[in-house]
DNA sequence: TGTACATCAGTGAACGCGCGTTCACTGATGTAC
DNA sequence: TGTACATCAGTGAACGCGCGTTCACTGATGTAC
């Protein structure tokens, strides 16, 4: 395969094959995520990936990072009231992504420096809208967790989202 | 292998795998559980298992069954305080648990009625000790989130379970 | 009490699968003189 | 401007692994007459 025939600029498989992973998260959730259907997509040998990550937890911590810089921007700028639907929107827009970002996958890159660094940034957000450090807890816990269970299905009755944040978020 | 070399009694092989998928839950979490590992704990051949299962999915529903009824009973005549910590108490003990219990993995067995029953019964102890059914879907989301959160060790600062109880939960 | 038979709970070999990772390698690109 | 060389990003074959599931089977247990 010459240089010509790659869906890709040199220098960009790194970027594609961080492209491919996020489809396949979205796909089958993030235990669908595989270094060797991620380089089958980037139309690359299944050794090309460890050019550009040492083994597949440095792709998930990539990925996660990436994520975690979107996470923010979508958090960031609102209000303290409209942080929740944001957030609760976030995770359903796709499961997979979100259930990778906080997971046990990524356990073992939980000292990634990267991803360490995004994910605080993101909180960040979170934290300044709020009064008060104590409702920011309080308040991350429970559009994280409403998040969980509708992402889960686990709600009796009705698991429509926007339902339930009416019914649940003050305002 | 004679009968009398099986560590269980006649009959009791179903219980016995359960056992065993329980053990692997809680030494390498929900992904961890293997219907080939369970049975060779058991002392049995791998196809043994489908003597008592119709296949992985039909053992996980049965052991998830099995934990929302010790759900139920660790929730149930507790005051409406006192569910929030009994909550998060029952999720840090076993993670794996938790993690089978309301994750993506039972998205097949979704419409066991088994598992549908012991669900429901385990959630009932929550609504009823409620004021309101908003306050119970407030109390859970927030409680479930923060069980979530403490589990992926996603608090910056402090992770202490009963430091972060008391500085959320009121009382 | 004895015999014929059905049922039942296991065995063990085999299937095809996809995975992460290693290895020695090739061919193109960039650099120094 | 040309040549020698190092670097770099890929290839492709191979490794060992554990999985879920199927198949034909065996041997013990229970039942009917």
């Amino acid at each position: 395969m010459s240089t010509l025939d790659r869906p890709y600029h040199h220098g960009d498989l790194r970027a594609a094959l961080l492209d491919a992973a996020d489809a396949l998260l979205d796909e089958g959730g993030d235990g669908a995520v595989s270094l060797r259907e991620a380089a089958r997509r980037a139309g690359v040998s299944p050794t090309a990936a460890y050019r550009h990550f040492a083994d597949k937890t440095a792709l998930l911590a990539a990925l996660a990072a990436r994520h975690f810089a979107q996470f923010g921007q979508a958090l960031g700028g609102r209000s303290f009231d409209a942080m929740g639907p944001a957030y609760v929107r976030f995770a359903l827009e796709r499961p997979g992504r979100f259930r990778l970002m906080f997971g046990p996958l990524l356990r073992a890159a939980q000292t990634d420096p990267a991803l360490q660094a995004a994910s605080a940034a993101a909180f960040q957000a979170l934290r300044q809208a709020a009064p008060d450090e104590a409702s920011a807890l309080r308040a991350w816990a429970m559009v994280h967790g409403l998040a969980h269970l509708l992402l889960d299905g686990a709600l009796p009755g009705s698991n429509d989202p926007d339902a339930v944040l009416a019914r649940v978020l003050p305002g």
